[in-house]
DNA sequence: CTAGGGTCTCTTTTT
DNA sequence: GAGACCCTAG
């Protein structure tokens, strides 16, 4: 060990100190934004380590993003200098993988289990409303899921769900539910909510199987607890009871996932279910400038629930906040731009890569691409249409994952036709209804597709023919590493002779895709030492948005607030700080979902480190149509003298020449965004937005009478300017 | 069976 | 504006 522990621990203040070197009992830290959390976690596996004498694969250390367990990882690397780190550092997701790999065939799975991700998920879903003839149109599918997702957070059976549905949309949930979950176990697969339920399960109803890991786990460690879900907390309780050295490091503040199931309460429970425990506050904030702190406190203020707590540095008081109001989305983006030239020119040390733009959506970082890319600017966009989200290497992976897992049918189906073997619907019917009779995986009914007599001749033998191909590959899987296994699938299946025969660009990118998924296979088996198909199908299943971040290079990045938790940038942007997209109208119905939207402001103006910049445009383009926006609440939360306001709408704008022809859809015509109508049944109302022009001119219109927004065709409704 | 075109829905955030 | 999905013609 090259540091001395005395040496180390020089580098904390008091209370990270304490936090660090509380290692027997539980341990609760409430951690501020900027408050050297990632320091007091690695110090303190560092600490256990080095001074205590504790072996490392004796810790379990659970982090939101493997990205961050992996810079963990590192850090704690560099602190201890020599010893090699055999412990658990990883998402919740991918421990229980992990333990479930070894265990749950006593819950009559295979190890060879695959992975659902929500695009698997939801084509199971819309397979077993089929099923029982649910038409999608009535019932959206993705509700559906997030429903039964919601009920699997809780631990609810799909038979306690059936015995509670009360409505007529959760008895129809039910009746999914009960298949979706028979399909998982039909298909040897696990979803995400799975991992953790069932790792649960087995450390509460398999003591001879969960015993060993109670007693491995003599330290651990949980990072973002206040965005842990329930299972999340029952699993690391349970993993604690042998040896109560539980800490947990969060900020309630920074909540932002209850969407997903998170429950801040686990946070502020942690005290009362765990009353020995030791409480540590982190308030001094190491990263943003006073003023910055000042406007996210003042912000953050404004919710009722949470700890009082209040940042505060020694760092200089800093540079105003900026708010630049816009014409429009494109008027946004170009300001945005133009600033960042503007800072760079300013502060010569200043790169692209410490500067960030967050969204509350995806959606909106298309047009700020389009300008960057117009202005020649160099980006990347963190998350969104991600590399294991196209669909070539999505549809290469389903292969793969057909192979290691045969029974993994939804996987079957994504491929058995692709590319075109003259396998379509019907017959695929047929097949799956042999399937179910025979009460086999669609895999042997491919097989057995002889037996199958209402067949015709030639798609029984396009069924044989795949199926052969398949049988060959699920027999080579054990002698040949992964990467042989991607090569050969690209050759062998015609998937890549497909792509060729198309000459279009797309194609061409398409197979540049699929060599990079090479790459990355032969990646992966380097750093992980391991070749085998299942551990790189894992990799790939269990990869989060921001492990894709490359944030070595000098890139201006994108992304949106809630995968900016836990980063930190010289300057930050925050687009589109409009009512209705930040708070978001989905949020408004409750004071919850309005309270966490504010945590979500309050983690993106704390990523700064010097400068803020909040933009909101005047009217932006939502789903085609142009809607009227208001400056966001939050902007009047930060104090006026914190603020510095441009207005972007008069006078100088940042324009571009070929842009004002994106206006012409309502120039002409005699409504005009905020002008008051009347309707013949609705009565007046307010425009919030125009589309079209001509016959087609359509306008949404808010009515007073009951503050309901309707899209109105002008033509038909005889629409009347007041 | 496939391809292509037209229609419809959607957008909150993601392990 | 974009992707998913359905329908229809070959």
């Amino acid at each position: 060990m090259h540091h001395h522990m005395d040496e180390l621990l020089k580098d904390l203040n008091e209370p990270q100190r304490l936090a660090v070197t509380t290692t027997e009992g539980p341990v609760v830290v409430i951690a501020g934004a900027g408050s050297g959390k990632t320091r007091v976690i690695t110090y303190r596996v560092a600490y256990l380590v080095g001074a205590r004498r504790v072996a490392p694969h004796n810790i379990l250390a659970v982090t939101f993003t493997n990205k961050a367990a992996e810079e963990m990882r590192g850090r704690i690397y560099k602190l201890l200098g020599t010893v090699k780190l055999e412990s658990w550092i990883g998402t919740f997701h991918a421990a229980c993988a992990r333990i479930l790999r070894r265990e749950a065939d006593c819950l009559g799975y295979n190890r060879a289990f695959s992975i659902y991700d929500e695009s698997h998920q939801l084509s199971l879903v819309k397979h077993c409303m089929k099923h029982i003839s649910l038409s999608e149109r009535d019932h959206n599918p993705n509700a559906i899921l997030s429903r039964i997702s919601l009920a699997k957070n809780e631990m609810i059976t799909p038979e306690a769900f059936a015995c509670s549905a009360s409505d007529y949309f959760d008895q129809q949930v039910a009746r999914v539910y009960t298949l979706y979950q028979k399909g998982l176990r039909e298909n040897n697969a696990m979803d995400f909510d799975d991992l953790l339920d069932n790792a649960l399960l087995i450390l509460k109803e398999h003591p001879e199987r969960s015993e060993k890991y109670r007693e491995l786990f003599k330290y651990i460690l949980v990072d973002e607890f206040q965005d842990t879900n329930h299972v999340q907390y029952e699993l690391v309780r349970e993993l604690a009871k042998e040896h109560h050295n539980l800490c947990v490091v969060g900020d309630d503040d920074q909540s932002i996932y209850s969407w997903r199931g998170a429950n801040i309460e686990n946070l502020f429970n942690f005290e009362k279910d765990f009353p020995e425990a030791t409480a540590v506050f982190l308030e001094e904030n190491y990263r943003s400038t006073q003023l910055i702190l000042d406007a996210a406190n003042a912000v953050i203020e404004n919710n009722e629930r949470r700890k009082p707590k209040k940042l505060w540095t020694s760092n200089k008081h800093g540079e105003k906040i900026v708010w630049y109001g816009a014409f429009n989305e494109h008027d946004e983006a170009r300001y945005i731009i133009q600033e960042i030239g503007r800072l760079k020119e300013l502060h010569r040390e200043l790169r692209n890569s410490d500067c960030a733009i967050f969204y509350r959506t995806n959606a909106q970082s298309r047009v700020i691409e389009d300008e960057l890319r117009r202005a020649n600017v160099p980006y990347t966009v963190v998350g969104s249409v991600q590399f294991y989200d196209r669909r070539e290497i999505k549809d290469v992976i389903a292969y793969l994952r057909v192979i290691a897992n045969p029974k993994d049918s939804v996987s079957l189906r994504r491929i058995i036709n692709t590319p075109p073997r003259g396998i379509g619907k019907t017959t695929l019917e047929r097949a799956d209804e042999f399937a179910s009779t025979m009460n086999v995986s669609l895999f042997e009914a491919v097989g057995r597709a002889s037996e199958i007599p209402s067949l015709r001749a030639d798609a029984r033998q396009s069924l044989l023919t795949v199926h052969a191909y398949l049988s060959h590959l699920v027999e080579k899987k054990q002698e040949v590493p992964a990467t042989e296994l991607v090569r050969e699938i690209v050759e062998t299946s015609g998937y890549a002779q497909m792509l060729e025969q198309d000459p279009t660009f797309e194609a061409r990118a398409r197979l540049e895709n699929l060599d990079e998924l090479l790459s990355a296979a032969a990646e992966f088996e380097e750093a992980a030492g391991d070749s085998s198909l299942d551990a790189f199908l894992e990799n790939v299943s269990l990869k989060t948005d921001i492990d894709e971040w490359d944030e070595t290079r000098d890139l201006i990045t994108l992304m949106t607030l809630h995968t900016a938790k836990g980063l930190e940038f010289s300057a930050v942007f925050i687009a589109g700080m409009e009512e209705d997209l930040f708070p978001h109208a989905n949020a408004l119905a409750s004071e919850k979902g309005l309270e966490e939207e504010r945590r979500l402001c309050y983690v993106g103006i704390t990523r700064a480190k010097k400068r803020v910049i909040l933009t909101s445009a005047d009217t932006r383009m939502t789903r085609g149509m142009r809607n009227a926006q208001q400056p966001s609440r939050f902007l009047d939360e930060i104090p006026g003298e914190l603020l510095q306001c441009i207005d972007g709408t008069h006078g100088e704008r940042v324009t571009d020449d070929d842009y004002s022809q994106e206006m012409p859809a309502y120039e002409g015509s005699a409504f005009h965004i905020g002008d008051i109508v009347e309707h013949s049944a609705f009565g007046l109302g307010r425009i919030g937005a125009v589309v079209g022009s001509g016959e087609k001119l359509k306008v949404a219109v808010r009515f007073f009478r009951d503050n309901k927004q309707r899209d109105i065709i002008v033509k038909f409704a005889g629409l009347r300017k007041r």
